[in-house]
RNA sequence: GCGACCAUAGCUCAAUUGGUUAGAGCGCCGGUUUGUGGUACCGGAGGUUGCGGGUUCGAGACCCGUUGGUCGCCCCA
């Protein structure tokens, strides 16, 4: 028999990591409920054609990197990818147009059949806010003031938010066009990999690695030349927004978005300490999306964020500290122990017991448990109706009588 | 899909240019103390060196394959 593995790319979480992770989640919740944010839950797996359609049929990223399977019934099924097309797909299939504008959050695990590398699995998680049905730059500004506070939040400290605009249909048709005017007749100077992306995703050229194209991407049009008046007062209207919220960026003019319902506002929040996976959010305006499956014409803007990248980038949180460990002594207090458990549970307090062992055992449990204070109980203690109370960090013991114990212990853990 | 590096105890790592019974720290279990933890001392369990093949008198070490990991490329919704 195989030895029990993970599946590649897939990870299990203990102790440290387990922590950072609920903190991370935890931090969002809180965050995003200050902001009015509600929660939303949609399926972990879709119908392919709900990914395939909004990404392309042909991209890379539909044709090697998604789960994809056949159910018993034939159909193809795909594992999400990512939230978006999912909550958009449930827009317009449950009416959620009756509650726009729609704020909503949610998060959990998405799934992309690439290489593993630094900050990126196969199965990963994300958090992800999206403001659905409305046209206003100031969604935009309170989506990107949401991930600016949960990240002063979680401490993550060496990131600098990139903003950008790919303005509005119009104005990105023609920038779109004059790129590939441009690159177009200085091909014999293109690296390799930016002719293939001059055919596929010309926009993304702007993004390249090789230094080669560096003089071409600089005397690059730039989308300020075609921006329309509308498109250009968003932008403004934007960064006023930001500033007046105290929110620092940096114009990015190489941040670009590939899919042309993407318009607008798009921005990244990056990170110096992640190597070549750098974004820890990522978002942007995506009018176009709803209406290319299907939907009404519905302008919508959201961003998303990788919980395991975030991780890594916290401060640690907090070790979870346990109020009281119970130690009895002998059969008579082992039994006395579970009504006693039962009682702080109820008062709010944490507590657990070892459950075995002798004394010394158990009160090295105790102390590895994290506990404030050790309850021991023993024939003395039954005989006389009491606990002796023991303070772990001074070492201070006392006896507490029996009647009193949880509101003398609520009123020091 | 491509490239580089890596794989030894539960974890982090040793093992002289290929040489005999593969070690340590931490953790775990037990004891010094059958009613006292965080520091001490003593003892114990735990390894077909990822897996498969090859070279050699002899392989943890060298070669090939394979699986997995790490980092990067492609891609990035």
């Amino acid at each position: 028999m195989q030895k029990a593995q993970p599946v590649r790319g897939m990870q299990d979480f203990i102790g440290e990591q387990a922590a950072r992770f609920e903190h991370v989640v935890g931090t969002f919740r809180d965050v995003s409920r200050r902001f009015g944010f509600r929660r939303v839950e949609v399926p972990v797996v879709e119908f392919t054609s709900v990914f395939a359609r909004t990404l392309g049929e042909t991209t890379d990223v539909v044709s090697k990197e998604m789960y994809t399977f056949e159910d018993r019934n034939g159909e193809s099924l795909t594992l999400r990818p990512e939230f978006t097309a999912g909550i958009c797909r449930a827009y317009i299939s449950e009416g959620w147009q009756q509650f726009a504008p729609l704020k909503l959050v949610t998060h959990g695990p998405l799934f992309r059949y690439e290489r593993p590398q630094k900050g990126r699995y196969r199965q990963f998680h994300q958090l992800d806010a999206e403001v659905i049905g409305s046209a206003e730059p100031a969604a935009d500004v309170e989506l990107i003031a949401l991930a600016d506070l949960l990240l002063k939040e979680l401490g993550v400290g060496g990131v600098t938010l990139q903003l950008n605009t790919l303005g509005d249909a119009e104005t990105r048709g023609k920038w779109r066009e004059a790129l590939v005017a441009h690159f177009s007749a200085h091909k014999d100077a293109l690296s390799e990999e930016s002719l293939r992306r001059l055919e596929t995703n010309p926009l993304r050229i702007l993004d390249t690695k090789e230094a080669q194209d560096r003089p071409l991407v600089d005397a690059a049009p730039s989308i300020d030349a075609y921006m329309s008046s509308e498109a250009g007062a968003f932008f403004e209207s934007v960064q006023a927004g930001l500033q007046a919220s105290g929110i620092a960026f940096q114009r990015a003019a190489q941040l670009v978005r590939g899919f042309d319902y993407y318009r607008h506002t798009a921005f990244e929040f990056v990170s110096d300490a992640l190597g070549s996976q750098a974004t820890v959010i990522g978002g942007g305006r995506y009018d176009g999306l709803i209406e290319s499956m299907g939907g009404p014409h519905t302008p919508a803007v959201g961003w998303a964020g990788g919980i395991e990248r975030l991780m890594m980038l916290c401060s640690e949180p907090a070790a979870d500290a346990l109020d009281v460990a119970v130690v009895p002594m002998g059969a008579a207090a082992e039994l006395a122990a579970n009504g006693l458990l039962a009682e702080l549970r109820a008062a709010g307090l944490s507590a657990e017991q070892g459950w075995r062992g002798n004394m010394k055992k158990r009160m090295e449990r105790a102390a590895k448990a994290g506990a404030r204070f050790a309850l021991i109980l023993g024939d003395d203690e039954i005989a006389s109706g009491g606990v002796s109370v023991k303070d772990m960090a001074s070492g201070e013991q006392q006896a507490v009588s029996r009647d009193g114990l949880v509101s003398w212990l609520k009123a020091r853990a």
